[in-house]
RNA sequence: GCCCGAGUGGCGGAAUGGCAGACGCAGUGGACUCAAAAUCCACCGCCGGCAACGGCGUGCGAGUUCGACUCUCGCCUCGGGCACCA
């Protein structure tokens, strides 16, 4: 590339830079470190985008430079900056998208990725671009792959038929997370359920660790929230499986949070798929009972899960014995009941729960009290269930009648083990990841299907199993997917025996390829394994990860998952990925998330071509506190266009050496040093908008004082080189340095320079601010009251009272309270 | 319903319990200009006042404190997440 000619007009133009250091740093691989002789790595990680047609807006570019800002500040403070971007671009979305327009998504995708890749290029990210990769390129599937091996050979992998999401539009079976509210993420179409063999991740065996890690602040600085989130959706539960006997040795087996109201079970309720419905169900309910599940079926998941909350269900004729109390039962099915959750059934317990207390109103079922607060009565009638057990007594519960709920929650779980009837056990809301997706566009699943071997894994050495270009990639609702349709691919040698196979149709889920490609970026290099031990050592785990929070249950806890197999495994020397994660804020326009769906997108193009990608840069940095986000307007951008026109005259009058004043004033260099202080400060805590702020007014104090010292010039061009990086580039060119300004150092600060030496005491008299006085920094308290006693406005309000209180903060305020 | 956030000028937003409104946008007045743009200077929360200054003011209501945008309790509104999870 040859650099542009820039006009010598003295302005300011953010083209001709932007495209010579683009140029220039591309040339000088200036954004490539030696990923094995850096001293001091820093992987500063962003979740790398879905590279869609219609390419970047304005909300990505806000993340994407956000994490650029963090990395280039911490190369400027000596850090080898590794900072990697690339494509996640299989998976529903792309798919949907190349059969909505009718063009294979083998051919768009590169299409789309050229976009993205020109647009994040203008944008001045400090990209790595020799270690870039899609997750569609073969080199990188084949480790997908190769991962899969790896979980099934440590038994995390598994196959299983399973009533799964699926979405009647999209064809395709989804992840529970993609299935939330029982709406398809994708497309919006109610989701059925189906039964198909699938293949899972254990990741339910990781619940508890994935749990615990989660307060290890040694190994995961995180965003609060995501934690929270996180949280959240493992769903730990405390409580208990207790088995309740039926006729012919058998139990139903229910898990409850609330073992302590065991004597208030007065029904069961099973969930309509239940194995044990048939056997108990008796001749005279049958029909009822075969409707009903029927019925069930029939219900989309939306009535079924999020709709009207009103109670149904049907009588199985059966019953079964609570183990507490020897009475006999009657046993329900009810679609309240989850055959997801827990064990598939509950025990009722109409009056300590809303959903069983509305079931048992509806149907006429006993509604029987077993906790009642201190002061009642032991038998007082509920009018509506009775929840909370703090500070609650068992009433009508044996000898536990009159224990604290607490004491009885633990002393009825031990009478139960000690009768073979249950255990104390911990439930969780997760559930294992279901990885299979019966469509085209993802990394085929390494399996042949033979009659005499069963399910046997794709030897690693015939790894990539690659994924055949078909014209027709329509899934249809056969439930199988669109590669069974290509029979040269389909039909393949069992490795094991040798006679013919079949293929595993199913592709992967996308989540698979974007839970570990943060391994893969430093390991590019190598074509003979995933990643390189050493390498991994030396730059993982990722030292800042930034991204959105709506990834903050699906990818990060995929990752988390993943990590851990491979720790387990040996492969690698830890089990959290992320040391550090920050969430950052959405962009909102007109109100709303500026998203494709919300048709409120902005594209950065026209802003890059109107003001410069610095100027943009520093805008959406500029417009509120990073991870919160903010509102994207137009105006307000020539503010910080402003600025940088501003600075660039200040450079230029400092490279001429036409200093104005050869005296530095002191109040110039006391904001220098505050403003050094501050900067450094708040880009480590992302606190992006209070840094340009304070850039802004350091700007502000050299222009009032007249005072371009060149030292402070030089600082600030370095302070603005994370949001401006082609500007400061040129401005630290324009001051004489022969370097990239991301090899100079970061400012350093004189902590006795960042105070002045004289301090505004402020005056509050009763509580109101009413003067202030004047008074060196080392003022003493009765230096400070006898100034005050001497201000006119301080005596207008204290003369006549007696001062009943005095409070002095050094250097801060002095505080009278007067009667 | 539950769990997170957040409510501050015309707008985006700043404020370790210590001068509320930094910084920026918009606006107003002025300088420069034949004129406009750009630039520069000044003003810019609300009410009263020529002014000095005074009163009010951070969603609402209490409380703690010499002092509360900040802490506590009780509400209201908005945004996001979860949701028949036993």
């Amino acid at each position: 590339m040859t650099e542009p000619h820039i006009p010598d007009d003295g302005a300011y133009h953010p083209d001709r830079v932007e495209a010579k250091w683009q140029a220039r740093w591309s040339d000088r691989r200036t954004n490539e470190p030696d990923l094995d002789l850096a001293a001091r790595p820093f992987y500063n990680l962003m979740m790398f985008p879905y590279p869609s047609a219609e390419g970047l807006h304005v909300g990505n570019v806000f993340a994407f430079t956000g994490a650029d800002v963090y990395g280039r500040f911490k190369r400027l403070q000596g850090y080898q900056v590794f900072e990697p971007i690339g494509f996640d671009a299989f998976g529903i979305q792309s798919e949907n998208y190349a059969l909505k327009i009718g063009i294979h998504p083998g051919q768009l995708i590169p299409k789309s990725i050229a976009n993205f890749r020109r647009q994040l290029s203008a944008l001045g990210g400090m990209f790595d671009w020799s270690r870039s990769f899609s997750t569609t390129d073969p080199e990188y599937y084949k480790w997908t792959q190769w991962l899969f091996l790896q979980l099934l050979k440590a038994g995390k992998a598994y196959r299983k038929k399973a009533a799964v999401n699926w979405c009647p539009s999209c064809k395709t079976v989804l992840a529970n997370e993609q299935a939330e509210g029982g709406i398809c993420e994708r497309c919006g179409t109610s989701v059925e359920q189906r039964l198909l063999e699938q293949w899972f991740f254990r990741i339910t065996d990781y619940a508890e660790r994935l749990l615990t890690n989660l307060d290890d602040k040694s190994k995961m600085d995180w965003s609060d929230r995501t934690i929270t989130a996180q949280r959240n959706w493992i769903g730990r539960s405390e409580g208990a499986q207790i088995d309740f006997p039926i006729d012919g040795g058998e139990v139903i087996r229910v898990f409850t949070t609330r073992p302590d109201t065991i004597f208030g079970a007065t029904f069961m309720v099973l969930a309509p798929e239940h194995p044990l419905v048939d056997r108990l169900t008796t001749k005279a309910e049958r029909p009822a009972v075969e409707a009903y599940r029927q019925a069930t079926q029939a219900k989309d998941v939306i009535t079924r899960k999020v709709g009207e909350k009103d109670k149904t269900g049907v009588f199985t004729g059966g019953f079964a014995t609570n183990p507490a109390t020897g009475e006999k039962i009657p046993v329900w099915v009810a679609d309240y009941v989850l055959m997801d959750y827990g064990t598939g059934a509950i025990m009722a317990v109409p009056g300590h729960d809303e959903r069983d207390f509305a079931f048992a109103t509806k149907y006429g079922l006993e509604i029987r009290r077993v906790v009642a607060q201190a002061d009642e009565g032991s038998d007082s009638p509920l009018s509506e269930p009775m929840i909370e057990d703090g500070d609650c007594r068992l009433v009508n519960s044996g000898h536990f009648t009159e224990l604290p709920t607490g004491e009885a929650f633990k002393g009825i779980v031990a009478w139960l083990e000690e009768k073979g009837a249950g255990k104390g056990v911990v439930n969780y809301r997760l559930h294992d990841w279901c990885i299979s997706r019966q469509r085209y566009w993802g990394p085929p699943i390494p399996i042949i299907y033979c009659d005499g071997c069963g399910p046997v894994p794709v030897p690693e050495k015939d790894l990539p199993v690659l994924l055949p270009y078909i014209p027709d990639f329509h899934p249809d609702d056969s439930g199988v997917s669109p590669l069974a349709r290509h029979k040269e691919w389909y039909y393949a040698p069992c490795p094991q025996c040798g006679k013919q196979g079949r293929r595993e149709t199913d592709v992967s889920d996308n989540f698979l390829d974007s839970a570990w490609y943060f391994l893969r970026y430093p390991n590019t290099d190598f074509a003979d394994r995933a990643f390189d031990r050493s390498r991994i050592e030396k730059w993982l785990p990722v030292t800042s990860y930034i991204g959105g929070n709506e990834h903050a249950v699906l990818h990060l806890l995929y990752s988390r998952f993943i990590t851990m197999v491979l720790n387990d495994l040996g492969l690698v020397g830890f089990d959290e990925p992320f040391r550090k994660f920050r969430a950052h804020g959405l962009i909102i326009k007109d109100g709303a998330k500026m998203s494709k769906t919300k048709g409120n997108v902005v594209t950065p193009d026209e802003y890059i071509g109107k003001w410069g990608a610095d100027t943009l840069r520093m805008y959406l940095m500029f417009l509120g506190p990073f991870e919160e986000g903010g509102d994207f307007r137009d105006a307000g951008i020539n503010g910080p266009r402003r600025f940088l026109d501003k600075v660039w005259d200040l450079v230029s009058q400092c490279s001429r050496k036409t200093l104005i004043g050869d005296e530095v004033h002191h109040d110039v260099v006391v904001k220098w040093q505050q403003t050094k202080k501050k900067v450094t400060h708040d880009l480590e805590v992302l606190s992006y908008n209070t840094a340009i702020a304070a850039l802004m007014e350091l700007l502000n104090a050299i222009r009032e004082s007249n005072c371009s010292e060149r030292s402070i010039v030089k600082d600030l061009v370095v302070m603005l080189a994370p949001f401006a990086p082609h500007f400061a580039e040129e401005c630290w060119e324009q001051l004489g340095r022969k370097t990239s300004v991301f090899d100079a150092s970061w400012p350093t600060w004189d902590e006795a320079l960042t105070v002045t030496a004289d301090v505004e005491i402020p005056i509050q008299i009763n509580g109101k601010t009413r003067s202030k006085v004047r008074v060196p920094r080392s003022a003493t308290e009765e230096l400070v009251v006898a100034r005050a006693l001497r201000d006119p406005i301080v005596v207008k309000f204290v003369s006549g009272k007696t001062i009943v209180k005095r409070v002095y903060v050094p250097g801060r305020l002095l505080s009278l309270v007067v009667a």
